[in-house]
DNA sequence: GCAGAGCTGTTACAATGTAACGATTCATTT
DNA sequence: AAATGAATCGTTACATTGTAACAGCTCTGC
């Protein structure tokens, strides 16, 4: 067991910007607290010190551009949506992935290859948690 | 808008304490935690601060019972269902309440009346947030 | 070349997550 | 009954996350 498909918690917060990232590809700061400022209202400032946090965190990338940072997410889709499909699935509904993940079909926000991989690695990892 | 019906946000810690209440109804630190540790891998004094703030927090009740406290949750499973439904729903799925109330039919940790009283919750507070 | 605008790094503070520790209480043993 | 031991309680602490202000730097347009 390699433990680097050990899957990282992801707040509410880091998951929100992630989103926007997966969607639009690679952006600025200002770019993605834009966006984010329909759900979440937080101050430039404060979508910056996430941002840079995750940064250290490895969970975003970023690179200089023009003099404007670029961060783009490092990690897919699917495998941010594990640990909350997970938390889901096991405590709130106590199901089996399955049924939650027939929901993804009809989402929008989610194609039938990141369906697909979901699946995949709910699978592979069934309790990947205790791996330290 | 008597702003009584904001619902508190859980985190998931406060959600999995509150879980085993709703379960069990009313128990004591150690009962609370040995339940979680099946999940949870706290310290004993990890549960026991979370609870405390939680009482603090209005979250639960707790009264001395012979020497020992008993804490019991003062907010209904529906009611704390709501945000997590919401959350999961609005961003993760993209998807209207009802796709993901479905769910709940099949699982067994929510009943009939619990999911009617989430439903309509859900229904009463489409965007709550902003009362402030 | 100066005034804004926007970006960046730095710093701060509150809430949450995680937990140890010493004091107290209650039951059991001697 | 005094001592021992187990479990609870209150207190305290430290790291991480959430939230944000601020001051300096760098373009960009006058």
């Amino acid at each position: 067991m390699t433990s680097e498909n050990v899957f990282p918690d992801l707040s509410k917060a880091e998951y929100d910007i992630l989103s926007v990232l997966w969607q639009n590809g690679q952006q600025s700061v200002r770019e993605v607290h834009d966006q984010l400022s329909e759900t979440n209202k937080w101050a430039y400032s404060t979508t910056k010190t996430m941002m840079d946090r995750m940064v250290k965190k490895e969970l975003l990338a970023r690179e200089s551009f023009h003099g404007v940072f670029i961060y783009k997410p490092l990690i897919s889709k699917p495998v941010g949506l594990v640990k909350m499909v997970k938390y889901f699935a096991d405590r709130v509904l106590e199901l089996d992935y399955g049924s939650v993940i027939a929901l993804f079909a009809r989402s929008k926000l989610v194609s039938a290859e990141e369906i697909e991989e979901l699946s995949r690695l709910l699978a592979e990892n069934p309790e990947d948690e205790e791996n330290e």
